[in-house]
DNA sequence: AGCACGCCGACT
DNA sequence: GTCGGCGTGCTC
């Protein structure tokens, strides 16, 4: 008898493990390493699915169960993948399940589902007297006499779905259940509504009617999107239907372009000496059968990505693979078309608004060996290619390479893994690198590769800043120095483009009354609501509620409530006032919510359509448009007193990347930053373009009150509905983590800050508090967390608190 | 987490 | 006497 380490779906963190199970002699053959079974599991042996991690001769279980069925013809997972879940399980406090799911496609995944029929040998017992719903059920059941999903039950007899009426007719004996594990493929079509008439079949409900209204006013939409409209729920959309006045009908998903069978141009890139000596050096480490990391910090415009496209063809011709990362697809379609252009049919990109059947359909050409470049975000670092030659992060110091729900693993810290396991380069490339990242490269622990100058003859921006307290203003506006005015208005006559930044923070619109100050927050988090002009709506991003926006002021009733001063269409319409002749063109998260838009106003921008862009964070990275010789920040300031510890670097960051997309064609730049404070530091080595002696300052800060690279930050988080009892679970954590280096972990060095309640200090009705450690990531130190995690997480009194560990999270606040 | 087991109070 | 309340402990 051969036995199965199993890693399992439904075990949780505080006992989680590979459980043994016995493999049946017909499925020795089948079941492997990396394939997907369903096994029996918990004391009433739910079947679920797991991933066999391992197979072996014995057991240490006295009385190990049965796998029940092999889902997967071929392992899912290879050897490196599942050393790598392990390793993710290890280091971010997660289930092997949760690791290794975090490796495949959302699209792969198979659901336990749940079928009835009637039972034949059911005799009545005293006492089973059946309710309507019951008798109506189990006549269904006896009519159909095979296995109905508990979903077709209920739509069938257009009842409301509850599965206990199911389960407990299983328990009288009345039915047999049987459980299935189906696929769980994505939709490729999209639910759609239109209405069948003018005018409504029946009286509707208020809610009703003014989704009908909405209808009628734009003939069909999905319902997805009408339901964010209205901020009504899908329940409407059904009743409208149930009532004949409307009719759903599916749609295609439209299809994204497929590079699939596109040749590559593989056209000559021209690199200068400095470019060819870090290309030489690149190339030599990335061939050289050992694994390195190296940081490629050049310039903004200094021309990384030709660097890494010349390393990329060496590796391709050793017949290997390269996985190159981007923070975030959308705002990197240059990128993404330049290598599509270059590579063709051998690209893969794992994009954000590919439907769940395309990822899959990405993730198994990939898998088969049909694509030797994978292109895509965080997740990207998982692609399943062997021979992997390459590793290239673009802006590690992103924090979209941090994921922030559970597994909460770096992408960098992965790609250092696969690095590792394939012997390979990785490669770090940043205009700005985050101080950690600096740091190890200055101290030789990575190899650092310099880019200094400018592409062609470009140069770096002259800045000036201006000082917003004394400033003279353009005529009518708040916002706007008459120093940036006349500037744009300047580069605006002389035929060139120019970028506007507006840095609200997180960059979104928020609404307040003007009378009282008060800011709108959502009822049920901490946390103010944001304004979508779309729909006139104020949501919020943190748990869905949304309410249309009312002028009205919910506190002091006056009708003072204005959305955002500084937002981006104020700008927007005091800059067409001031320079009506100029085509503006906004991109932010109101303007560019439909799919492709945003590549298409790029485009646009890109062909001189329009003469100045203004936008939020999305217009300061990645973009090259040799036109462009302006940029302005119409204010930085709230960015930078931010109370977490990398707001500095942040800032810095914006603004380097942002003044960086001036000037980068023959023309000479400029860039404006307005200011409340000039005299600040960043600001003026920002302005100054200095990288270096913007590391210096803040790695003297970082070492003065222990930061990273100075220490590692790990977070214990508590969430939980009862504040008080969130709280006490937190302060007692505490306790045990103070025993536990007092005795057991003795030797341990840590600072403990906390706890505290998070900076969201509500989200969901639910109260979030924080303990923030200062200590070094080693792996005796996360044994010992892993104790306090299983400790508190099984403490009774705090069953109703969820506890969790993050290590070195974006922000610590 | 989710579920069975088991040990006490309110009911037929 | 029995049903069911929730407190406790286990999951191969």
């Amino acid at each position: 008898m051969k036995y199965a380490k199993v890693a399992v779906e439904t075990a949780v963190f505080t006992f989680d493990k590979a459980f043994d199970y016995a493999i049946p002699e017909d499925m020795e053959a089948l079941a492997q390493r990396g394939c997907r079974v369903t096994v029996p599991f918990g004391r009433s042996n739910k079947k679920c699915v797991g991933i066999i991690f391992d197979i072996s001769d014995t057991t240490e279980s006295a009385r190990p169960k049965k796998i029940l069925d092999v889902l997967d013809e071929n392992p899912l997972l290879n050897d490196e993948m599942l050393e790598l879940a392990a390793w993710i399980k290890e280091r971010t406090f997660c289930t092997l399940y949760e690791a290794a799911k975090a490796m495949l496609p959302t699209g792969i995944n198979h659901r336990i589902v749940a079928s009835y029929a009637v039972n034949s040998e059911y005799t009545e017992n005293a006492g089973d007297k059946l309710n309507e719903t019951e008798k109506e059920i189990y006549e269904y059941l006896l009519k159909r006499s095979v296995f109905v999903k508990a979903d077709t039950v209920f739509n069938s007899l257009g009842l409301k779905n509850s599965s206990s009426v199911l389960d407990g007719m299983v328990k009288k004996g009345l039915l047999l259940c049987s459980y299935d594990a189906v696929r769980n493929l994505g939709d490729i079509t999209v639910k759609m509504l239109r209405p069948t008439s003018e005018s409504p079949a029946k009286k509707l409900t208020k809610k009703q009617q003014e989704m009908y209204d909405v209808l009628l006013d734009i003939g069909v939409a999905s319902v997805k999107e009408l339901c964010y409209f209205t901020g009504l729920t899908p329940a409407v959309a059904n009743a409208l239907v149930a009532s004949g006045t409307a009719e759903f009908y599916e749609q295609e998903v439209v299809k994204l372009p497929d590079f699939a069978d596109k040749k590559g141009e593989k056209t000559v890139i021209e690199l200068t000496e400095e470019q060819r000596s870090a290309y030489e050096r690149l190339t030599e480490l990335s061939l050289s059968g050992k694994p390195s990391v190296s940081l490629l910090y050049g310039v903004t415009g200094s021309g990384k990505t030709s660097v890494y496209m010349s390393v990329i063809d060496r590796v391709l011709d050793e017949g290997k693979s390269v996985i190159v990362m981007v923070p975030e697809i959308g705002l990197t379609p240059q990128t993404i078309s330049l290598f599509c252009k270059r590579y063709g049919g051998d690209i893969a990109v794992f994009h954000s608004a590919l439907s769940i059947r395309e990822r899959l359909e990405q993730w198994k050409r990939v898998k088969r060996g049909r694509a030797k470049i994978i292109i895509g975000t965080r997740s990207a670092v998982f692609a399943p290619i062997e021979n992997v030659g390459l590793i290239i992060i673009d802006e590690e110091q992103e924090h979209t390479y941090k994921s922030e729900q559970t597994p909460r693993y770096s992408a960098v810290d992965v790609a250092k893994f696969r690095a590792a396991y394939n012997k390979c380069l990785l490669l770090l490339a940043s205009a700005t690198p985050s101080v950690e990242s600096y740091a190890a490269a200055k101290s030789g622990k990575y190899e650092l590769c310099t880019l200094s100058r400018r592409y062609g003859n470009a140069v770096l921006p002259e800045v000036i800043t201006v000082d917003m307290r004394t400033a003279e203003k353009a005529r009518g506006s708040k916002a706007l120095s008459l120093t940036l005015f006349e500037a744009l208005k300047d580069n605006f006559e002389n035929g060139r483009q120019s970028i506007l930044l507006i840095n609200r923070r997180g960059f979104h619109t928020f609404a307040a009354c003007n009378a009282c100050s008060e800011v709108i927050c959502c009822p049920h988090c901490s946390i103010s609501m944001t304004y979508h002009n779309a729909n006139n709506r104020l949501m919020c991003h943190y748990c869905g509620y949304s309410v249309p926006f009312s002028s009205v002021c919910p506190e002091c009733g006056e009708n003072a409530v204005r959305y955002s001063g500084f937002g981006t269409q104020k700008i927007e319409d005091e800059l067409a006032a001031l320079l009506p002749d100029a085509k503006i063109v906004r991109m932010d998260t109101d303007s560019t919510s439909g799919k492709n838009s945003h590549e298409k106003l790029l485009d646009s921008f890109s062909k001189g359509e329009y003469d100045i862009m203004i936008g939020t964070q999305m217009v300061a990275k990645g973009l090259n448009f040799p036109n462009v010789t302006l940029v302005g920040v119409v204010s930085v300031d709230q960015q930078l007193y931010n109370d977490d510890f990398r707001s500095l670097e942040k800032t810095f960051s914006l603004l380097t990347q942002v003044v960086g997309r001036s000037g980068r064609g023959e023309l000479e730049g400029r860039a404006i930053i307005q200011t409340l404070t000039p005299e600040n530091e960043i600001i003026r080595l920002a302005a100054k373009q200095d990288y270096d002696e913007f590391f210096n300052t803040e790695i003297r800060l970082r070492k003065a009150l222990v930061y990273p690279p100075y220490c590692d930050l790990c977070v214990i988080g508590f969430v939980g509905e009862n504040e008080t009892v969130v709280k006490s679970a937190a302060r007692e954590t505490l306790d045990l983590l103070k025993n536990f280096v007092s005795d057991e972990y003795k030797g341990e060095k840590i600072i403990v800050l906390g706890p505290m309640p998070a900076r969201v200090a509500k989200i969901s009705e639910k109260f979030r508090y924080r303990i923030i450690i200062k200590c070094r990531n080693t792996s005796r130190f996360r044994q010992m967390i892993s104790k306090i995690l299983v400790e508190t997480g099984t403490d009774s009194r705090y069953s109703k608190v969820t506890v969790y560990a993050d290590i070195n999270p974006d922000t610590a606040i």
